[in-house]
DNA sequence: ACAATATTGATAGTAATACTATTATATTTG
DNA sequence: CAAATATAATAGTATTACTATCAATATTGT
């Protein structure tokens, strides 16, 4: 598994832009204000001509980094999972107990993200909010076998099988680790989802959250 | 909880739709080809004019059934979990040891659905089939709590209530059965997308299924 | 500094989508 | 068989999801 701190200007799969949006001041709007719009009306209501409006830019050059708003809800999921990666390992980086390691790293990734005040161009707080209500939609298309095949999805996976090694150090004859990471990841994001709109199906509320839930599911489910 | 013996016909909230499907021929086409076309298509593909056309009908007959795609979808979703729901309780009626009644109500709601046979209408694999490729978008609109509200989502949320019970009896101290129930249930259409698109997320194959999985997980997590 | 190059903006245009409205024609039912 | 209802055909609108072209600006390399 390669290191993550060659990685740390945040590497995104070339193929899911058509102009790379770091390099340059309009593709940092477009990555910024695109997150706070999506937040606002959501993706389906999301359009190429609306984001140019609100950011004063001209939808013909918007299509310039992007080829359409999927690539760009792939760009900034991609972002995100890469970000969780950033904070997973070094998350990890001084914890010696693999019980202790599982329970951060459940933490990290099923934990709502509180406004990171990190100067960036990107709020990971509203990203995460997205990332709830519309990550699910990157990969249900028609065309997620050749999007897996081009790797869009690669560092979403590579999250997950970073917790499927943490199970397997603490009990390596648990047959389903990795359906276990991805339910926690996936459905993390799903309680999360029902919290706010479906609240007679979840337990969680303001005093109980996701990663209470999976952490306690987790080490019941590995107790050897 | 009401008896479902009243319910065999399977019923829909009416606000679904304009004019209920079931009182036509047209309406019955609607329902069973649409089901194969979104199969096909995908539904983001999906119109209603290739509908009509594949059913030799026209598009604005289609629009006096249901108000658009959305509702559709919609409409085919609380079908499925209805008609999950009948299999749930009529599943349970001979059982009385509780941990069976759970391995069979996990059984029945994570099972891939292999074709009923059944002489109506619908062709409940197929429909199985875009349930897993395609619920999650009925419920990731910016219209969720608006329809949540009209009761759109209540067969849903009915089924995963039913499961709750059973958990309860066996384990009433358990802190989260509402979330394990969530979890389950959508957790189960993912791992079959997963199988199907991301297999190196997951344990599912053809031999593991998701039901050997959850049953695993639901018995750990509720041990006293 | 300035020419070459790349980037962005403005405008226009196309095909498809997501509908609504109107009217004619079938079909059902009382 | 007449009345009521359902469907089909046609047309039309606003929006979406782009592509193409060309002019205006900004950047960069020497």
């Amino acid at each position: 598994m390669q290191t993550i701190l060659s990685n740390i200007k945040i590497q995104i799969n070339d193929k899911i832009y058509v102009k790379d949006p770091e390099t340059s001041v309009l593709g940092k709007k477009i990555i910024n204000q695109s997150i706070i719009l999506i937040n606002e009306i959501g993706f389906d209501n999301f359009t190429f001509k609306k984001l140019g409006e609100r950011i004063g830019s001209n939808e013909s050059s918007l299509y310039r980094y992007f080829e359409n708003k999927h690539k760009l809800l792939v760009y900034l999921s991609s972002w995100y999972w890469s970000w969780i990666e950033y904070r997973l390992v070094f998350g990890m980086s001084n914890i010696e107990d693999s019980i202790q390691k599982l329970k951060k790293a459940i933490t990290i990734v099923t934990e709502k993200i509180i406004d990171d005040e990190s100067t960036d161009h990107i709020n990971e707080a509203i990203l995460n909010k997205i990332i709830i209500a519309e990550f699910t939609k990157t990969l249900h298309t028609k065309e997620v076998d050749d999007e897996n095949k081009e790797g869009f999805f690669l560092i979403y996976k590579r999250v997950i099988n970073r917790i499927v090694a943490i199970i397997n150090e603490i009990n390596p004859d648990y047959a389903y680790a990795k359906s276990l990471v991805s339910t926690i990841v996936e459905g993390s994001l799903h309680q999360h989802f029902l919290r706010d709109h479906l609240k007679t199906i979840t337990d969680c509320n303001e005093h109980i959250n996701p990663s209470d839930f999976y952490i306690d599911m987790a080490l019941k489910v590995l107790k050897k």
